[in-house]
DNA sequence: GCAAAAGTGTTGTCCTTACACCCATGC
DNA sequence: GCATGGGTGTAAGGACAACACTTTTGC
């Protein structure tokens, strides 16, 4: 990490030490960083993700992640946090860092460093939150270009969603409360885009354990209701090491 | 990505479009970047971390990792490669970006981000790049105090490393052209941190169809010599898909 | 001939897959 | 009563884990 006045393959271990590191930093080349929130969300069984029309004339009418600079004493991941509770009012969302991407020229107004993260949500639980109506849920499958590089960013952080629901059965984010089991398979369908079959998932999930029948059924659907079950975070968290690798 | 000068909670589909994106970057508090390299290599059975002596005062004797600044029109990718090319002389080593570490106290001069890169180098081809005196390979699992965060860098790349090696075989990187299986295994065990059952780990490795048996047998060696083998990366490549997930 | 590691197969278990029928509800 | 999806079990195949003996070499 250190930055070294000349080559690197010139010092030795006589070289003087840096004494002033202050004097070091303000000597380093800057660049602005931002954090953009790749936020995936479920309705209607489509995976979404949330994005905002981008405020410059260059992407005039192209839509954009949700993102904001990084403030100078901000961590990183305080950033993303703040991007998604300033644009949905939440807080208590799970929230992940993807990758950084620092094309030189992924800024039409310069260089721009940018830290992706990803975090799922549930719609239901924060449409309320959006009031904003330049805002809007896209399906994931139907995104045009986008401002920036940020269909790259998406992309990258779709590929990340899919491994990750594979480890991780972190797709309870995305669901109400209370939640069918169909309901569940279609996450996981529109998530790995590949249709899965029934019963196996459901041997699946019943066999992981932290599925809770809460005793109730699904109402106003014209078949069979199904049950309704919630997510059991501490039998989760007891046994989460022998999930590293669901395959479907 | 983009910088809101009201809150964004404030902006609604009227808000002005940004004319001049350059004036508007150039308003972004900048932040010195840097890339740091964890430079993996296998050696006497051991996996091994490439490490540099800190020329900090405030870090004086601590070992740190090598990294540079990322210059200001400088790809990341690119600053990583070069940070290796520069302390090793190989420009054709596999590197992937881990994770950015942003902690605004995490060096004693102000602030300056770091993006981790994980590398894997073959100690054998390249230690004669390596003339400095103030470079060390270090077992990993003696790793004592760093400078910055740079242990829990490597943490954060050795969790990568293991978890990664199971999804390709990336090993063959650290070793030499010709290898025996029992190296193999033995770098597998050591970046796994586990034994592994030798018979169960040839079947494994046969039916991945990438061993090429070279003909050739160890030499000097005080029991049966092993075959000798290399890695076909067309095979390997033709048949990437179908190893996410190799188990031990 | 002894030490040390190479090399090799089988078996049981578990997990995954594929697949078909009855059930409860709304209309 | 019919359409729709809910709910269930089994059998076959494949992958993984456990495990022991013979072979080859250096000394």
């Amino acid at each position: 990490m250190e930055y070294l006045a000349t080559s690197p393959l010139l010092r030795s271990k006589n070289a003087q030490l840096i004494e002033d590191a202050v004097d070091l930093v303000a000597s380093y080349p800057a660049i602005p960083i931002t954090a953009d929130c790749v936020i995936f969300g479920f309705e209607e069984n489509q995976l979404k993700v949330l994005l905002i029309r981008s405020d410059l004339v260059q992407y005039k009418g192209l839509w954009s992640l949700l993102g904001d600079i990084v403030y100078a004493n901000e961590e990183l991941d305080t950033a993303a946090y703040r991007v998604l509770r300033q644009r949905t009012g939440m807080d208590d969302v799970f929230l992940e860092q993807v990758k950084t991407f620092g094309c030189p020229e992924r800024h039409p107004g310069g260089r721009v460093v940018t830290v992706a993260y990803a975090s799922l949500l549930n719609i239901q639980h924060h449409q309320l939150k959006i009031l904003d109506n330049e805002l809007h849920w896209h399906n994931i499958d139907h995104l045009t270009d986008m401002a920036f590089d940020h269909k790259a960013i998406v992309d990258e952080c779709y590929r990340w969603l899919q491994k990750r629901i594979q480890e991780h059965p972190l797709g309870f984010n995305l669901l109400p409360e209370k939640f069918s089991l169909r309901e569940l398979q279609n996450l996981y369908e529109a998530i790995l885009g590949q249709p899965l079959d029934r019963r196996n998932f459901r041997k699946k999930f019943f066999a992981m354990d932290f599925l809770v029948d809460v005793g109730e059924y699904e109402h106003d659907v014209p078949h069979r209701p199904g049950k309704l079950y919630k997510f059991d975070f501490d039998k989760y968290e007891k046994n989460k090491r022998k999930w590293i690798g669901i395959d479907f």
